[in-house]
DNA sequence: ATCGGTGCAAACCATTTGCACGTTA
DNA sequence: TAACGTGCAAATGGTTTGCACCGAT
């Protein structure tokens, strides 16, 4: 389970600077439980900075999620990425349909190790998605 | 297994036409045993009809969506979606981070009647996603 | 004769990029 | 002080929409 400043550590060892900014966003995704939008994040970093640009927080969802701290959630809605600081543990999400919320699964249904082995001929599996789509209690009337 | 009339068919059944350029997408998808995005159905089409438009290819894919006859899958990257006719199996995808390419999944790896069981009380699950990412023998070198 | 479907062009919207300046190491 | 990071504005690219005409039922 990371800190913020482990997470900020992490990104030094790979040569990233630390700006206000930059922790600003680790903060607001670290605080947050859920994967957040890019203009949900720069709406909050506002709050403490408002002179952050939206580009600005793309580009360090970016390169957070290069350097594999953050994970981009974006499978079969047309809506905008989603995004969400990887604190250590494996997970995935249950998504309402109707107001976008998401909820934490906890623990991942599949077998990947099995999968790695069963595909190792033709495939190299780096990583995978799994999503569940439906609705929420107070979506579902 | 569906065939391409019977896709028509149940188009038909929910009042939809039947026209040239919708017969010409569902051949289209039917005969490509792999996801398409719009553009490449685009391109496929006007093979045979020059004259027909992005936006229609792109009307009618989430037209098939709505019906239920057509899966969109969103690469976890920002690529474009692709588009997959079903046929009747469910399955997934295995795919390359490279080329975009991707594999049928021979099965679904996730019991989804246990996972309904499991959030019945706060989450009614409608659908599910579930893919692969990594290198196709060819891309990984 | 209707009303859904289509083509065209313009609009939209999330995300990306070029550039000049400010800031961190 | 040398890159890196940021803000601004403009570009990009996939997807959607308004509108007038065409064609299937």
């Amino acid at each position: 389970m990371l800190s913020v400043d482990e997470v900020l550590e992490q990104l030094k060892e790979r040569g990233y600077r630390r700006t206000p900014q930059r922790e600003c966003i680790v903060g607001i995704l670290w605080e947050s439980g859920v994967p957040l939008s890019a203009r949900e994040v720069h709406e909050r970093v506002r709050a403490t900075f408002p002179h952050v640009s939206l580009d600005t927080v793309y580009r360090n969802l970016e390169l957070l999620r290069e350097a594999g701290l953050v994970s981009q959630i974006n499978l079969q809605s047309r809506e905008s990425a989603r995004f969400e600081l990887l604190k250590g543990e494996h997970h995935h999400h249950l998504v309402c349909l109707e107001c976008g919320e998401s909820v934490c699964l906890p623990a991942c249904p599949v077998d990947l190790h099995e999968l790695e082995r069963r595909h190792a001929g033709e495939f190299t599996v780096i990583n995978h998605a799994f999503e569940l789509y439906g609705y929420c209690k107070s979506c579902r009337s």
